[in-house]
Parts: structure tokens; C-alpha cells; sequence
DNA sequence: CTTGCTCCTCTAGTCACTGGAGGATGTAGC
DNA sequence: GCTACATCCTCCAGTGACTAGAGGAGCAAG
């Protein structure tokens, strides 16, 4: 029971997801191909969208595209999804939980650095040797 | 006054950035070429270490290379580059706080998730579901 | 029938790296 | 001096998750 559905600038303004990107994860298969018009338009209907808009918000969580097409095929599953669907929210938990330590000591140091600048002489300002310092080892340089 | 100068590998590991992601410094500029040995290895003396450090002490805190270039910029300036990066760090800042924002909401939401997942029969899991709703608008999709 | 919008595909660009191929150089042991 | 082997060199391609543009087709209104 397809409905005829929207064409993708509707989809798009429905789901909060900008056009390009919608036919984007069409093309990685993140989103299964919808139907087509005679026109070769794209046409999606509500549960299109309600998979979009479950995209979305996943991405809103941070979960990578890999995660979410997890999360999707667990969709499918009726049972034993919930351990998966836990494991994968509670990986992503623990990344959000270690860069938020992570921002907030960078916090502290910024305002330190800040604060130092703000009441010193230009010659005391220890912005730049704040950073060039070295410092305290906040973790590596990837995915802040 | 150049002393002769550590490897590259030596300097990797001194400064702790990877090998390709020195010379990809190199590449676009972030960092002068510096000199090479006879036999065309590159060669870091205390200053390059220094400021290939400070560079990855400022990615660490999340400036993108083009804040990085402005700091290197006016780090070799003497006067009033104590305002300029004042300015940048504390641009810097307002991000840094609004991102720990946003990250302990998306905590917040992914421990109620998981807490619901965790107490409740198969049936009840609500991973996915929470996903689905289509939720309360955290913002973008961009740079979480 | 023309104007102007939305849509189509395809390609290339973004950012900050990361990895590999294929070859040159440096060092340690024999 | 010779042989391993590690380290270095350059260049090119790939990553993730889009974003932007070219060039063309479809569609709805006046």
C-alpha cells in the first residue's frame, strides 16, 4: 500500500534533511531506493519518512552512518534487537561521556588563557605560549 | 644557529603528531619547510619541534588549521597580537561551551535510552523507538 | 508556449588527515 | 664491502559525511 508520496524538496523540508543529503544516503544504501515517478522523480511516503526522519535524529545523537544502518536492519529484527540496539547506544554514550571530559578541561585551559590575556600587559599575554607549552597531554588529536 | 636536527620519526614521536600528518602540515603551508640533510630527509631542530608542538596542542583544543595559521601568524608579530588572539581564543570558547552543551543534552538522552533498555523486558526496549520519535531538535545535523 | 521552479545524474570539492606503492637513503652487523 | 633492515622520500588515492556545481529534463502557472 504505497501512497503516491511527496518528491525529495518536500521530504526534505518534512524531515529536517537537506535534499542533497537524502539522495546522498540513498546512495550509500543507508536508505533503501524509493519509487519513481513517470517523471523519474523521487516519491516519498510517510514510512519514508518516518525512516528519514529516524536518521536524523540519529545523526543528531552522533551515531555514525555504520551505527544507524545497525540500528536500522535491528529495526527489522522483531526479538533480541534490544541487546544490540543497548550495546550500540551504550558505545556511543561512552564517546559522548569522554569527549565531554575531554571539552571541558580544553575549557578550563581556554579560560585560563583568556583570563591571562585579558588582565596582562601586552608583553605578559600568554596566549600563543599557552599553546606552544606543550601542556597536558588532553589525548590525541583525533575526533575532538 | 640550526643544529643539525632530528628525523622525521624522531620528531613524530617528540611531538607526538604522526610522521604523514608532519609532512601533511608541510604540504599546506602550516609549517615551513624546513631544511633537509644531503640525503633529502628533512631535518627538525628545537624550534620546529616547538612549534609543530604548539600546533598540536592548539588541534587539540579544536582550533581548525586556519585559526592555527592566524595564531602562527601573529605569534612572529610583537605588539598587538595579544587582542587578535585573544579574539580567536575566545571565538574558541564560545564553541568549546556550546558543544559541552549540547553533548550533555545528547547524554542525557542516550543514558535515558539505555536506563529504559536495560530494566525493561525485550519487548519494551525503546532504543529504537526513542530514535524514531523523531525527537526535540538539537540542533543540526553539522559538527557535533 | 514560455517562464521559472524543482528535479535528475554526475563529478568534484571540503576538512584533516591516513594509507599504500615504489624507490632512495642510512645504519648495524658480518 | 656487502647485506639486511629500518627509515625516509614523493606521489596518489581513500576516508566520512556531506556540499556544491554543471548541464539537462520535467512540471505547473500564466
Amino acid at each position: 500500500m504505497r501512497e503516491p508520496g511527496l518528491p525529495i524538496g518536500a521530504a526534505a523540508q518534512a524531515t529536517g534533511i537537506k535534499v542533497p543529503t537524502i539522495r546522498y544516503y540513498e546512495d550509500i544504501g543507508l536508505i533503501a531506493a524509493v519509487p519513481r515517478s513517470v517523471g523519474n522523480r523521487r516519491l516519498y511516503d510517510a514510512d519514508d519518512l518516518k525512516r528519514l526522519t529516524f536518521v536524523r535524529h540519529a545523526r543528531e545523537l552522533g551515531f555514525d552512518v555504520e551505527a544507524i544502518r545497525t540500528l536500522l536492519s535491528l529495526q527489522d529484527e522483531p526479538a533480541q534487537s534490544c541487546a544490540a540496539a543497548d550495546a550500540v547506544a551504550k558505545a556511543r554514550l561512552a564517546e559522548v561521556d569522554a569527549r565531554i571530559a575531554r571539552l571541558t578541561a580544553l575549557n578550563a585551559e581556554l579560560e585560563e588563557m583568556v583570563a591571562q590575556c585579558a588582565r596582562g600587559r601586552i608583553d605578559t599575554c600568554r596566549v600563543i605560549e599557552t599553546l606552544a607549552d606543550g601542556g597536558h597531554d588532553h589525548g590525541r588529536l583525533a575526533d575532538l
